[in-house]
DNA sequence: ACATGTGAAGCGCTTCACAGCG
DNA sequence: CGCTGTGAAGCGCTTCACATGT
């Protein structure tokens, strides 16, 4: 349910001390209607109040229960291009609970230098730093080039699911989930639809 | 249909030389089952040989038409952090036909400095920058304190289209369609399969 | 009175099986 | 004979309306 990251992204950006939400609220903010809030939300239990609406913190808190994030998840990113450095210091990971334990690459002029918090590794270290850091999540960050071969060392480190911002379908052995992340594969939505609006 | 962006993806990746391709290679490579592949493209009309498969240049030239990836769409780039230049230096835009036209921060450190081909520009000039270049789809790259002021500046400019990487969900007048990219969200999915694959 | 929770209807996408054609 | 193209069945998600509870 991908919605749910959505709603959970709405009740933290409401404005503090507003305690009660209601499903049309809810709604107005995630851009959908209500009775989908609603029919969404009650796949957790019924936590809200009839004629007053949700409580917002006990709703976070059952939300990200039902997606898992009440524990911390370890990742690793491979690719110290302008966007792993983004992602590594992307603030919103540690907030959710995702916790970066290493960044790597093979491009020695990039090895030991800092990015945030973190110091860039070989990609020989990767194993060993999946191993004991408890990594179950990989981020590719390179170019479409390196990402096959990324992906492998990833899933053979025992990374169980994989994030690929490269332009590039990568093949993994059964059991490792991948998911595709694609700029142009966005805006090629965003303009189909200004497309199909002109047609009209 | 957002995967004919796929499919066109997974035809570019395709060995130099290969001209034919069967809906169950296509299929096989971009991670569905065939029939799928035979119905999403039937929409596009009758492109394959029956016997055969698709030729691939064809097939490749009517989804760019179906997407509207036959004309060249003018971008504007708004926020210069990690992202914002991975956004503004990434390849895959300009063989898509996206053309960045314009990147923009609001920091005077910023204004002047050169990411790419591109010179950042101060926010002041995102207006007549937008009508000069005619862009008609803006990339938000900025934290998400930023992130509502420059939609609401990217709407009153004449943009019709944005794709908004900052982890909040911005309001824009009717018309104008946004789409998020949302990095945590990304990770919750996977979180949340690993986490439900435990519970069996 | 007000907003949630939910059965039932509606709708679109996916899957299947096979007819059609090179 | 091989692979495409497609009608029909199947399935899940969305929507609606209203009963339920406070």
């Amino acid at each position: 349910m991908p919605r749910l990251s959505l709603y959970l992204q709405v009740l933290d950006d409401l404005p503090a001390g507003v305690s009660r939400v209601s499903s049309e609220e809810l709604a107005a903010r995630a851009g959908v209607n209500s009775p989908k809030v609603r029919k969404d939300l009650s796949y957790l239990g019924s936590y809200g109040v009839r004629g007053v609406g949700y409580d917002v913190e006990h709703l976070r808190f059952q939300i990200r229960r039902e997606l898992g994030l009440t524990r911390e998840w370890a990742v690793v990113i491979v690719g110290v291009g302008n966007l792993g450095r983004a992602l590594a210091n992307y603030g919103g990971f540690r907030e959710q609970g995702f916790n970066v334990v290493g960044i790597f690459d093979d491009d020695p002029n990039k090895v030991g230098t800092r990015v945030g918090e973190h110091r860039v590794e070989p990609l020989s270290a990767l194993p060993d730093a999946v191993r004991a850091g408890g990594a179950r999540i990989g981020i590719i960050a390179t170019p479409a080039e390196g990402a096959q071969t990324v992906a492998e060392l990833l899933a053979a480190a025992g990374v169980q699911a994989i994030l690929n911002f490269a332009p590039t379908v990568v093949r993994v052995p059964a059991g490792v989930q991948v998911r595709r992340v694609d700029f142009s594969a966005e805006l090629q939505v965003l303009a189909f639809h200004l497309h199909q609006g002109e047609a009209l």
